[in-house]
DNA sequence: CGTTTTATTGACTGGAATCAATGTTGGTGG
DNA sequence: CCACCAACATTGATTCCAGTCAATAAAACG
């Protein structure tokens, strides 16, 4: 594999855009990676006979770094190894929507389907892989689970978008939480992430508040509430629910 | 050009899911298309020298027809030639969520986005033109130009969605209003259907609702509201506007 | 023409925001 | 090691935007 300065010599577009960001010495992170199977790296690493091995940079970021900046992600793509990330932007007053978490295994793609108006940081401390655009272009076009494994996360995207667009149309404080933990819960448990009925959870009530549209306040009474119901509670970095429960409350409409 | 019989035989996906549609006889409204310079449609009908044309199969629908309910679009690919039609889903309580308005030139891509939960009506009388979804996707795989705009209308969708899901959840009942009518006054605008400033608008205040997460009632007080400081007007189908107010309004945060 | 559908207006209610105070935790440096 | 500070969480009091209920008017429609 070649080294990080090699790879920002190779890709087409320089990597010292992540200035400030630990680069990884470990020397093939991937071949123990519990979320490989569940993600898009796994159809793309994975090279048939004729296909070469793809360049990757791993890197790390420390927790609150911004991986990118408004407008600023261009064609870059990579992978969350570990950790999570969000995808915000910030209004005029200073008020932050929070789109999506980002956890092990989700891909970003600047060259096909970028946010103008969002940026990316990390929530907590993450290692991530960046590829070099045009060999994962090639990837796809030559190689037909590739393709079809991008076809799949494109048309998950929107949906997911549209899913969350109608939840905040519609749907109370309670609802809206309890919807939130529960498309989180849904993406870690595939990748292997909960444990019984909890997982480790990173986020501050002011980013559910930010993700939710409702202010820190609201969340902190609302939870307050969940955890005297027994939905779930919040301790430590780890949250602990009651799955039937919280499905009941998620999908009152 | 092949007739619509023909065409229903040639097609992957039996085109009798169109049952109660009426077929149009026109032998190539196309050539006089007024919204095509600004349509995938360009790009994808244009063929280059070596490329053979496209199957084209022109319907029509009257106002209130479902074009398609929840998760029955399947790989159908067709663009919306005149008229309205929007996409919504309907909640267990019976509340409906419009995600959003499709106008002349837009594109849906059954094999390609589909949001799962979600159905399509006509909101006017309109005509739209259906194509192959297997030819449509080796246009694009061999023609670049083709390929290039897919790729950027699949970039515009999410970006669309994330600004949609902000403004629920950050705007209060004027400025989401303002927002929806000013987006799409855009996209009407790129199309040369704005005269001066104003539009032929032909949803009830009930739609406004449903997609901006408000009660009807609501709506016709912001409305109200909104005509009594000239901001705009509503009348017989037809909206009239200050731009410059309805900005003011629109991007507050 | 009667019958829906749609729009308007008023009175009242309620959920979430706002303002504000207090407590808790964790990190940092003297 | 402790004092200090910043970030985070909780709770109460109050306000306000939008929902609900209800009545009426006005189109649109068949």
């Amino acid at each position: 594999m070649l080294s990080s300065a090699a790879v920002i010599q190779a890709g087409d577009r320089p990597v010292t855009a992540l200035r400030g960001v630990g680069s990884s010495e470990n020397p093939s992170p991937c071949e123990t990676c519990s979320v490989r199977k569940e993600s898009f790296c796994n159809v793309l690493i994975r090279s048939s006979v004729q296909s070469p091995t793809l360049t990757q940079c791993h890197e790390t970021a420390a927790r609150r770094k911004m991986l990118f900046e408004t407008e600023a992600l261009g064609e870059r793509v990579f992978a969350i190894c570990n950790g999570w990330a969000f995808r915000f932007r910030r209004f005029e007053d200073g008020r932050r929507y929070i789109l999506n978490f980002l956890i092990a295994g989700d891909f970003v793609f600047g060259a096909f389907s970028d946010y103008p108006a969002f940026s990316l940081q990390a929530l907590t401390d993450i290692r991530f892989c960046e590829f070099v655009h045009t060999e994962v272009k090639t990837r796809i076009l030559e190689e037909p689970r590739a393709y079809d494994a991008w076809i799949e996360a494109r048309i998950a995207e929107p949906a997911e978008l549209a899913a969350t667009a109608a939840s905040l149309a519609h749907s109370n404080a309670a609802e809206r939480i309890a919807q939130l933990i529960l498309h989180l819960r849904d993406r870690l448990e595939r990748r292997g992430m909960v444990q019984n009925e909890s997982f480790a959870f990173p986020l501050r009530q002011s980013h559910i508040a930010d993700a939710t549209g409702l202010t820190p306040v609201h969340v902190s009474r609302t939870i307050g509430a969940f955890r005297k119901d027994g939905v779930l509670a919040l301790d430590d970095g780890k949250l602990t629910f009651n799955l039937a429960k919280l499905r009941r409350v998620g999908n009152r409409r």
